[in-house]
DNA sequence: CGGGAGACCGTATAAATATGCATGGCTTTG
DNA sequence: CAAAGCCATGCATATTTATACGGTCTCCCG
């Protein structure tokens, strides 16, 4: 029969801790880590709480207003959604189109923010964007492809 | 041209903040809500921290090791209990057969927890489970069942 | 053996975050 | 218009989290 010869430490082991955090984590909202300590100790783990703090870390726990959770899927993203749509209905107040430029209007200092927002859409119509205080330039190459522009802007506000 | 003199001259408006919080927060790594708040100044928005800790819980923004990120992916999240495959990853030190039973070895104190995961599986061979300290007693109809099962869990520990 | 490297963790403390309380502006009522 | 209710904040401070430092243990290697 196969005996696992782990070099199993003294210490009940770290990767043991991780499973029971990972385990009282899921089970009921843990507030502090100064709460997951307490828990743990009911478990018969006692560490500190600076301990759990670098633990915490290294399951990938975030604190939320709900507990402690697991965090890796939300790794990765959060740039992809704030994108442009909501940047247009926080920040868009008037639209002026002028030949083959477009004029958008925001309250004051919003400006960067809306440009950046534009930018990062991507649009091919889009040969440069230039942002004051609450103006934002876009400059297009034609009249036609402004029109093409302010219209897909135009159709993120309603949606 | 618009006059912004007397409509909002000290406060922005806690809407227009938000919108520039998660600019700010999509485009770079934000590491304190201190740092948060100067990036904000420089965008001529003035708050204390206590304003920004108060934002970032309506803007469910989480801070991890690489910055405030969008929380609300994963809110919901992190109910689909930690899985079998980890657990028995996690906990599994041994499994020794006995005719229509399974035990499982674990690190003291695991048995609670890989019990509860083994019972979460749902698995159609178990008949029920027992958890001692470091211990869990699967039990099976028969012989024939317990094998079954036990392939399953073993294949789990590989992939 | 005698280091030396590295992992792990506790202690003490620094750093960061949350919050009780008070203020000022706005809006709603009477 | 005054009074009352609400919000959004700032300030000061409590609470929570992160970290610098040092000690212990284990494993190697000569």
């Amino acid at each position: 029969m196969a005996l696992h010869i782990l070099p199993m430490p003294i210490n009940a082991g770290k990767k043991f801790r991780h499973g029971q955090i990972l385990n009282v984590v899921a089970n009921e909202p843990v507030a502090s880590q100064d709460e997951l300590r307490r828990r743990l100790a009911q478990r018969k783990l006692r560490v500190t709480q600076a301990t759990l703090s670098r633990d915490l870390q290294e399951l990938k726990l975030v604190k939320t207003p709900e507990g402690y959770k697991q965090a890796a899927a939300l790794a990765e993203e959060s740039a992809p959604l704030p994108p442009l749509s909501h940047a247009l209905r926080e920040f868009l107040v008037d639209i002026r189109p002028a030949e083959n430029l477009l004029v958008l209007k925001t309250p004051p200092g919003g400006a960067q923010a809306l440009a950046a927002a534009v930018d990062s859409a991507k649009f091919p119509e889009v040969a440069g964007t230039i942002a004051g205080d609450d103006t934002v330039l876009i400059i297009t190459a034609k009249r036609k492809t402004r029109e093409s522009l302010q219209k897909k802007i135009e159709a993120q506000m309603t949606k």
